[in-house]
DNA sequence: TTCTTTTGTAACAATGTTGTAACCTGTTTC
DNA sequence: GAAACAGGTTACAACATTGTTACAAAAGAA
């Protein structure tokens, strides 16, 4: 059996598959997991500068992975009418359900990273 | 000041943020949680087709994310010389380390992903 | 009037990543 | 002798993603 033969025979077994796996990509995208941190990290919402400037990419990186959130339910944009503009995301109560496992995670990830010093 | 030029300044900022950005960006490949987290789902070490099969991926991917794992001390390989091959696949004690809180993020996954069907 | 600011978007070239097909090892079975 | 198995590797074309640059809008400051 050829892999592709495998692969189709395999997503086709359980329907719910494709849902976590959405949720997995979009999880593994760059910076996604940054940006969840430093969200977390500071309960308030956050402008987008901040952000930016926090996790450390392109504009265009950041605005793409924003947009992903909000699609997905995760973070909510609201736009004020200053000038210049001020815009802030904060995270949904869903995202803030994530908060316990990403903060373990990213201990786990400062342990790892300090005895590689 | 340019992009390019703020990205330098922040990244100088502190040596550290490199060693947890590596991680991050490892955790961040594709396939790369699904992996971990079928082999956090049964103890006992993995064998090569059983991962591939679980994950659903090529066994090209598979075999880059498993040399990642093993290069970052994450995984330990271990080959028997029977025929056909066997080679096994064990979390170390460091990637042991991770389980609860990927166990609780794919809980939230599971969630999420139950309620949007 | 022009500059500055924040928060993006659009186009695009460069770069990175993926799966596929082909191949390899080594031993046992047909 | 040929096929089959597990567990890969290699080359490569197709595809996906990234950052850069240019641009926009709106209003206050110089």
């Amino acid at each position: 059996m050829s892999q592709a033969q495998s692969q189709r025979m395999a997503s086709m077994c359980d329907s719910a598959r494709s849902h976590v796996d959405d949720l997995l990509v979009l999880l593994s995208k760059s910076k996604m997991l940054s940006i969840l941190y430093v969200m977390n990290c500071d309960p308030d919402p956050m402008r987008f500068s901040e952000i930016k400037k926090r996790v450390d990419s392109s504009s265009t990186t950041v605005a793409r992975r924003l947009g992903e959130l909000e699609a997905h339910g995760l973070v909510t944009r609201t736009a004020y009418a200053t000038v210049p503009a001020t815009v802030e995301y904060a995270l949904t109560r869903d995202a803030i359900a994530l908060q316990p496992s990403l903060e373990s995670m990213f201990e786990w990830v400062l342990n790892r990273a300090d005895s590689s010093l």
